[in-house]
DNA sequence: GAATCACTACTCGGATAGGGTGTGTCCGAGTATACATGG
DNA sequence: CCATGTATACTCGGACACACCCTATCCGAGTAGTGATTC
């Protein structure tokens, strides 16, 4: 999985610590976390398409989030980086070569495929279900501080 | 997720049907669906070294299944060809640059990587519950005269 | 003094190179078969 | 005729190129602020 995922989670949660008050640029953000700012640009503006930041240009622009937290869950920001895509896709070489049944006979689904989407689903479901504001629960339950940490920082020079 | 992973399911599914008696070729096995014989050969031999195959050089070489199919699940496949490493690794990218807090002070798991492992082992534990056999009784209730034609078709010529 | 306008500085957005992993191919190591040879 | 050794053909196994996508970067489009200019 790409790596932009994890970039995007975080300074997810971390626009959420700033709050929407005022917008946060890319490069700012990256340096949060010692990221090529450029790169989490590109990331940003993948959510920006996807509807889950808003973005302004010019000065005193950047990046805000476009809705809660918990109107948000992890699959929205897995699709917006990685695609919609699932990743098992199915080639149907069943019907290549000579293999290939007559024609016709391939009303139905693949049944290796139909199994890997099943999984494949349950991974989904699973991050559907999880949205960001429960995650940023679990780590404010494990790091109390961190919230005004941040929010200090990003107010700092 | 790697194409291989598709053609090592349905060619231990093509094995089965035909049998343990005698071993196949890589080589048969790709032209029953038009895929690269030796790339085709790089798969199987993964499934080797997983113990999902056993393999024999020689004439009357070639592969047959190790073990028979309700002992081979989803999961042992895809981790045979992919690898056991997790699709969504966490670099802690929480720990560099400014952002870090205070050392010592990350003894606890980082949240997002918490949730994102929990989806990815509802997809294991999938994965891991379907076995080989448990889709090859899907596919003869769907196409029932298939293992027949195959078993035919590798007999043959 | 206030309004208008041009200028500047700053940020996002998409277009542009580089590297790593999957994709595809090739040749050598090893073995069962077939055959020639000798008893 | 039977056993033995040898040559051979065939297959797996790993080493070797190629391509595509992720990674990383740069420059242009657009905007808010600032200052000068004019009424």
């Amino acid at each position: 999985m790409s790596e932009g995922v994890e970039w995007a989670l975080h300074s997810c949660l971390n626009l959420a610590w700033i709050g929407p008050e005022r917008a946060v640029t890319a490069a700012r953000l990256a340096a949060y976390h010692d990221l090529p700012a450029a790169y989490l640009n590109k990331q940003l503006q993948a959510l920006s398409r996807a509807g889950i930041v808003g973005s302004v240009s010019g000065p005193k622009g950047g990046f805000r989030l476009a809705r809660p937290l918990d109107r948000i869950s992890l699959m929205d920001v897995v699709t917006a980086i990685e695609g919609p895509e699932e990743a098992f896709r199915c080639t149907e070489i069943r019907q290549q070569g000579p293999g290939a049944g007559p024609a016709g006979a391939y009303t139905a689904g693949c049944a290796i495929a139909e199994a890997m989407a099943k999984a494949e689903l349950a991974w989904r479901r699973e991050l559907a279900a999880r949205t960001l504001d429960d995650v940023r629960e679990r780590a404010e339950r494990q790091a109390p501080e961190a919230p005004d940490r941040i929010r200090r920082w990003f107010a700092g020079a």
